[in-house]
RNA sequence: GCGGGAGUAGCUCAACUGGUUAGAGCGCUGCCCUGUCACGGCAGAGGUUGCGGGUUCAAGUCCCGUCUCUCGCGCCA
């Protein structure tokens, strides 16, 4: 017999059908036994009755998450035992057959509630959580979003290299590679200057990178690997070109996910983000003067943003703008990446900017040096050796526009769509100091 | 890396100032139950209190060391 799906199984009332899943619970009930099924569709319940020996007598050994096929009669259910507003509340299987596919040995119930470290250490089985499947495919559907959305505006989509020949930006910490003939290869921190390359070759570019950086950091918002979601585009005069690309993404994004996931939000407790028409745009110094007028305190760095004042110009703006976004602008030169470009009549502030969601930096991004003289110039400054980056320089050399472009952590950008609390949460298989699945079983 | 909090049953937690045999809920095992849907009832098993050392008549509790988790900061996306 071929397998109905669980949720269609409401088609084919009175009808013999085939389901295969997993049980999520047994009710045993001593002549009878029922149970919730489920299957990438939905649940059902299931009913064994004392006259069906068989199927009774395998009833009686199944435990929960056990992975079986059932074959049964789709009943209507008696009106008193109608279970409204669920899924297949008006039917239930009358089985007939039951094959145990797979036995079950599970650490806890998949409904207990578990500490991020005992979720974490049980993935496996944990993913299988509805939190979990709500997170994940939450995911996907930002991934989707963005994706659309950049190719609607002129984006080519290329695949950046996670093996890279230099520790490319300097500061972020990176993972070294044994690599051939006794040389040393670095794991990617950032696709940034393939993706200034590849503006060479399609004026507009992004790309989904697997990033890695081995800061000794423990914190809610950071991993040793991370997905980012860069672009980069060419023939801009300013950075508020980028930064339109990234809040026409962001909005083509949260109206996608709105639209098809609102059960998601409604599950995980939480709303859709606020975004106006226009993000509000504040300079940094502009950040900061609000926080320390509005909080009563004093900006003890007023070079950059720090987490406390993140999160209270989010605040403030969403009170008083009905945003969950805000751009922030004019960071000193000196505390951006050394590519990035500052206008002399605009010194010392640099065309970076970064972007704020519900109190975290999920983006950041600039205007570029695309001047090749400019930008070996500012290397020097920084003390960073050209010779080291002839690969990136050559574009510069052949001839390139003036450009920029961001990029927005995935898992951040997950984590506060959600409101989750932890971004490991929204990392299907999480990568920090102490935890790599494998190394993690063979101590 | 620095600072705070924590580590007790499979899971989530309790155990006041050190003081009988370290408890609860859920789960698990066995028995009972023909309409349950987080089923219910009865009985039961399950612990080197992260690890090592110390103080004390007595340590889950106090001290030292160590490992891990977690939150904040630094750094960053």
């Amino acid at each position: 017999m071929e397998r109905t799906l669980i949720a269609e199984l409401g088609q084919h009332i009175g009808q013999t059908v085939l389901i295969q899943g997993w049980v999520s619970v047994r009710r045993d009930q001593g002549k009878m036994v029922f149970f919730d099924i489920r299957d990438r569709s939905g649940t059902v319940q299931g009913v064994a009755l004392p006259s069906e020996e068989l199927a009774i007598a395998v009833a009686k050994e199944i435990r929960a998450e056990y992975v079986v096929a059932m074959e049964g009669k789709v009943n209507e259910r008696p009106p008193k035992n109608v279970n409204a507003g669920v899924l297949n509340g008006n039917i239930e299987l009358q089985i007939t057959a039951i094959t145990i596919l797979s036995k079950a040995d599970i650490p806890f119930e998949l409904a207990a509630e578990t500490n991020l470290e005992t979720h974490l250490d049980h993935l496996p089985y944990t993913l299988r959580t509805q939190r979990s499947k709500d997170i994940f495919t939450m995911q996907a559907a930002i991934l989707d979003a963005y994706r659309n959305s950049l190719r609607a505006q002129g984006f080519a989509e290329f695949v950046a290299p996670a093996l890279v020949g230099g520790d490319a930006e300097g500061g972020a910490a990176a993972f070294k590679v044994d690599y051939f003939n006794d040389r040393t290869a670095y794991l990617a921190t950032s696709p940034q200057f393939y993706k200034q390359i590849m503006v060479g070759a399609f004026e507009r570019a992004f790309t989904v990178a697997k990033i890695f950086r081995a800061e000794k950091s423990a914190t809610t918002r950071h991993l040793s690997e991370a997905t980012c979601l860069d672009f980069e585009m060419g023939f801009i005069q300013n950075q508020y070109e980028p930064m339109h690309v990234l809040a026409n993404a962001i909005k083509a994004t949260v109206m996608a996910v709105a639209d098809k996931h609102a059960d998601i939000f409604a599950r995980m407790g939480t709303t859709v983000p606020l975004v106006p028409e226009l993000i509000p745009v504040l300079t940094l110094a502009e950040a900061q003067a609000i926080v320390a007028k509005e909080y009563n305190r004093t900006i003890e760095d007023t070079n950059d943003m720090s987490p406390e004042d993140e999160r209270q110009i989010c605040e403030y703006i969403k009170n008083n703008h009905a945003s969950d976004f805000v751009f922030i602008t004019h960071f000193p030169t000196k505390k951006r990446a050394f590519y990035t470009y500052e206008d002399p009549a605009e010194a010392p502030f640099s065309r970076g900017f970064d972007l704020l969601f519900r109190g975290l930096e999920i983006n950041s991004g600039a205007q570029r040096i695309h001047n090749y003289d400019a930008l070996v110039a500012r290397m020097q400054e920084r003390g960073l050796d050209p010779a080291k980056f002839s690969f990136y320089l050559e574009a510069f050399k052949v001839g390139m526009p003036p450009h920029g472009g961001s990029s927005t952590g995935l898992e951040r950008f997950t984590a506060r769509m959600l409101e989750l609390p932890n971004v490991k949460e929204a990392t299907s298989f999480p990568r920090d100091m102490n935890r790599i699945d494998h190394l993690l079983s063979q101590e």
